[in-house]
RNA sequence: GCCCGGGUGGCGGAAUGGCAGACGCGGCGGACUCAAAAUCCGCUGUCCGAAAGGGCGUGUGGGUUCGACUCCCACCCCGGGCACCA
């Protein structure tokens, strides 16, 4: 695919010149040894890979990149940009002393390897292991200092079986709402059995039949099944957690439509943790923009639940506005609401239920257009205003949601746009709860009324209440809203219609997928038909081996198909008699297995400690990599790496399965990735022919600049992500084959800042490899291939400027390895090199290994191979990384630019502890100064110290 | 519509409120070469000028400041997220 020579090749080069063959041999050579010697195993503090003399008393570090899906499509240089990244950041503070952890494991379970293997009639197995392998190799090729020891797979029967285990930790817990957290069922069995905790209908314990008491412990679990709508997507065979359904309703892989369906269904309890899923963001330090996405996923609502009575009861409504009671005129009930059928009178059931079918026929997408014309039916009810006393008309519309608060809502037409734009098209009255402010009138060119007839729109915000009062309550007047709020929530509990409540967006998670390629389910079924966990000996409860693991294949449009669990296809494993304490019973299988985000939820816990068969982590192990760092610290990751797509799904999921981990005590910390941040990503352009169909982007040629042509036709331009579709993939391979693996990674350090996207090119990776020839030629003669670094003699060798820049070079350049900032870090030490260059002579040995030092987290083999040429048998990786000496950093005398009226105008050297009077003096003194200001006193000059002076003439 | 990012040479990008364009690519000129490639050296924001030098320049328009890419206000454009969430 490439069409670029090796990098310089030709017939009479220098032979000891530093090109693609030998940066080649040198790798290889490096990389090997790294393993043979194990260089960057990290040790732990206990376990079988603990190591106390290695340990020593290094402070720690836990690096992690995100957890990778291994492709089928192998890597494009897209792909290495976050590891290369975080393993420049690893080495770096290596060097600083620290015990580093950095490894990469596979996340190898999933829909690609499954639908691939459906297509071509490969196991996922098979398949998922040839990715691993291809991966392995690459990465590997890049010299990454992975603990290789450490690099797990979602897929192994040894990984699978704690995930399974954590499952069931998760299944056998319930939320205790009073302590805040969650706690064994046992406990709770054991608070009912005792009388503690009263059954919910009074019953003792003890007269529960053994039934009812297991159905209400299940009732309670952090897994349960649910029977409610979920997100049925026919094209993929499975239903979807709500975070795989894209904002058009439909799924994020594959991008098939998605129907809600009712259907009984394996949940998580995630909104238990709602409240601290929200709370705990405070504590991490993560880029604000994804804060604020989990914020909004999670969504929290302060506001009121408020009761209407109604011929069939009491209707719940939640209401942020509880304030605005008074002016609720109506009421709107999602047509799936399950009060519906009792509202509706008998002139209006058939309006009612031509409405409730064409709701239920369409699509999210459809439903959730907001640019269309409200639609709703009356019910033929009326419900009871608490407030006002005034019967109100209750109507079903598609603009509420049955998925939120209670499926009903009080509709206050005068405060609520939606409600505004309701009553107007069906002609229900609107009643002013607020008086707007005049401004809002006159800035919509009407004058001020408390009646809303000349209103054009609701209005939202502060402002003196009006029409709510009755015989109790008195809400009239200048009062803000929080005060309003208050006072009617108080007002609602004395009476026993309403109380303020939190309502959130966030809904529990649904778990189980309908196909094969996931972890099973350690679930069985028993002849009541009745969930019972499989005990932890049993575990894992493998995936059986299957023929036929398709899916049956189902009309992605039909709304009406079924799932088909191919699991249940096996039926010799389905089907298991086993001895459970009671003699040996029949049970069947759980035929579903485990989404994809399951084995990601706890991956860094088990890089920890990966070969640990009594647990899923030794204690000692998680507290020393990941236990708090002292007041308030949640503990954590020191450094997550990986993309933005992840603000909501992995982030959020591992996030709730750590507090569940912490909760029962398995785990220290409680939060899993204590610091992270979002890398950007590596584009590329590709280009259209005349039909609009994509060409090689290797092939094409720019000439003149700004036209590209292929194969002579003209093409056009365009930017996007790098894939096969586009044809403008470019692999790590290829890049090694022509440049090198450090050519490469000084290459992708170089392009940009670390969290920013950024187009790659080809045609600029030569100037890395121009620059590490240039490093190279300062250590060893192209021609004759001698070793040309001297020896310092007894004043240190180097000349003053050149320790000058040495040392600026030291202090710029750890602050950028530490901040992230590797692109600057390059420019910094390719200023350094060009200044070893141009001086033309002989580089000392005190100049050569501090740059060979700074260089090593870059380009490691490289750095590895001059620092064994310096005579240094040990690897570079852990030698202590230079510190500056400030009084070098100091010049003993200083330019100026001196300003007139903030442009530069001239340029003064003054002595560098001179003070502001003497920098002034020679300022005012320059002839062209003096020239510019022509006799005249300036009205002012400001010094700044070491940099310029501004004259104001 | 709402919430985040971001607009700097031909391109990627650099600049604690203090000399805009570091570093790299590309381009131009030169060295080496029979020649080319590779490599090395010099120049390279833009306009005027032979040069010295000067004018203009960080999406647009205002503002704060001795001084603004940087801070404030309004707007335009690009990327991402959310979106009838009561």
């Amino acid at each position: 695919m490439t069409n670029l020579p090796p990098s310089g090749t030709g017939a009479d080069l220098p032979p000891h010149r530093y090109n693609a063959a030998l940066a080649q041999e040198i790798e290889l050579r490096w990389q090997d040894r790294w393993d043979a010697e194990g260089t960057f195993e990290a040790p732990n503090p206990a376990g079988p890979l603990a190591d106390a003399d290695r340990l020593a008393d290094r402070p720690k570090r836990f690096v992690l990149d995100m957890f990778p899906y291994p492709s089928g499509a192998g890597l494009h240089v897209g792909h290495p940009l976050g590891y290369i990244g975080t393993d420049v950041y690893g080495r770096f503070r290596r060097m600083m002393g620290e015990n580093v952890l950095h490894s990469i494991g596979y996340d190898a379970f999933g829909l690609p390897a499954e639908q691939y293997a459906i297509d071509t009639g490969t196991h996922p197995r098979v398949r998922t292991e040839q990715n691993i392998e291809i991966m392995r190799r690459q990465l590997r090729r890049l010299g990454l200092a992975h603990d290789q020891r450490r690099s797990v797979a979602t897929t192994d029967e040894a990984y699978y079986r704690w995930t399974q285990w954590i499952f069931l930790q998760i299944y056998n817990a319930w939320y205790d709402e009073t302590k805040g957290q969650a706690r064994p069922v046992a406990e709770l069995e054991a608070e009912l059995a005792s009388g503690s905790r009263p059954t919910p209908d009074g019953r003792p314990w003890s007269q529960l039949s053994r039934t009812e008491q297991r159905a209400l412990i299940d009732s309670h679990r952090l897994v349960y099944l649910s029977e409610a709508p979920v997100n049925w997507c026919p094209g993929l065979g499975t239903v979807l957690a709500n975070e795989e359904v894209t904002a058009d309703g439909r799924s994020d892989r594959g991008n098939y439509p998605v129907f809600k369906k009712r259907m009984r269904q394996w949940m998580m309890r995630i909104t238990a943790y709602a409240d601290r899923l929200l709370d705990d963001l405070d504590a991490l330090d993560w880029p604000e923009s994804i804060k604020t996405m989990q914020r909004n996923w999670i969504g929290r609502s302060h506001g009121a639940n408020v009761s209407f009575a109604s011929p069939a009861g009491a209707i719940r409504v939640f209401t942020t506005r509880p304030d605005t009671l008074f002016g609720a005129t109506f009421m709107v009930l999602s047509p799936e609401h399950p009060m519906v059928g009792e509202l509706t009178t008998a002139d209006q059931a058939e309006a009612v239920a031509a409405y409730q079918r064409e709701a239920a026929a369409k699509k999210d997408v459809d439903r959730q257009d907001e640019s269309r014309e409200k639609t709703g039916v009356f019910t033929g009810s009326y419900a009871t205003n608490p407030v006002t006393g005034t019967e109100i008309p209750v109507w079903i519309a598609d603009y509420v949601l049955m998925g939120y608060g209670t499926g009903a809502i009080m509709a206050v037409p005068s405060g609520d746009q939606r409600d505004f734009e309701f009553a107007r098209r069906f002609g229900l009255p609107i009643v002013a709860t607020q008086m707007p402010p005049d401004a809002w009138f006159e800035g919509h060119g009407t004058t001020p009324s408390v009646s809303c007839d000349t209103w054009p729109e609701a209005y939202v915000g502060e402002g003196t209440y009006v029409n709510s009062a009755n015989d109790s309550l008195m809400l009239d007047g200048e009062r803000t809203m929080v005060e309003a709020v208050a006072l009617i929530s108080a007002w609602l509990e004395r009476n026993g219609v309403g109380e303020a409540t939190i309502t959130f967006r966030l809904r529990d998670w649904l778990f189980a997928r309908q196909r094969y390629w996931g972890e099973p389910f350690p679930i069985l079924w028993d002849d009541n038909d009745m969930p019972v966990a499989v005990p932890d000996h049993l575990l894992p409860v493998l995936l059986p081996p299957l023929e036929d693991f398709k899916p049956v294949a189902a009309d992605p449009d039909d709304a009406t198909s079924e799932p088909e669990l191919p699991l249940g296809r096996v039926k010799e494993w389905a089907e298991l008699t086993l001895d459970l304490g009671d003699g040996p019973r029949r049970y069947k299988r759980d035929l579903n297995v485990m989404p994809q985000w399951a084995g990601s939820c706890w991956y860094e816990l088990r890089y920890l400690d990966p070969t640990n068969t009594q647990a899923f982590v030794d204690a000692e192990v998680e507290r020393y990599w990941m236990g708090p760092q002292g007041n308030g610290h949640p503990g954590g990751v020191d450094l997550y790496v990986g993309g933005v797509e992840h603000a909501v799904l992995h982030l959020l999921y591992a996030r709730f399965w750590h507090k569940v981990l912490f909760d029962l005590g398995h785990l220290s910390s409680w939060e899993p990735y204590h610091r992270l941040f979002n890398q950007g990503y590596i584009q590329a352009y590709a280009y259209t022919d005349g039909r609009g169909l994509n060409v090689e982007a290797s092939e094409v040629i720019e000439n003149p600049p700004g036209v590209w042509t292929h194969n002579g036709e003209p093409v056009t331009r365009v930017y996007g992500k790098m894939g096969k579709s586009l044809k403008n993939i470019v692999t790590p391979d290829e890049m090694c084959a022509t440049y090198g693996a450090d050519t490469l990674r000084l290459y992708e350090m170089s392009m940009g800042p670390f969290d920013a996207s950024r187009p790659w090119s080809t045609r600029d990776v030569v100037g890395m490899s121009r620059f590490l020839q240039r490093v190279w030629r300062l250590f060893v003669d192209e021609e004759t291939g001698r070793f040309q670094v001297v020896d310092a003699g007894v004043d240190g060798g180097a000349d003053p400027a050149t320790l000058a820049a040495l040392h600026r070079t030291i202090a710029g350049v750890s602050a950028d390895y530490d901040g992230l900032r590797f692109n600057t870090a390059v420019s910094k030490l390719i200023e350094l090199v060009n200044h070893l260059t141009k001086a033309d002579e002989p580089m000392v040995r005190s100049v050569a290994e501090p740059l060979t030092v700074m260089l090593s987290p870059l380009v490691p083999h490289l750095a590895e191979e001059l620092w064994q040429r310096l005579g240094h048998t040990t690897t570079i990786s852990y030698e202590p990384f230079p510190v500056a000496d400030a009084s070098l950093l100091v010049a003993d005398t200083v330019e100026y630019a001196v300003q007139v009226k903030g442009k530069v105008r001239s340029r003064i050297t003054v002595p560098a502890d001179a003070d502001d009077a003497t920098v002034e003096a020679a300022a005012l003194a320059d002839d062209k100064i003096v020239d510019l200001l022509a006799g005249a006193a300036p009205r002012r000059v400001i010094v700044v110290k070491g940099s310029m002076v501004n004259i104001v003439p």
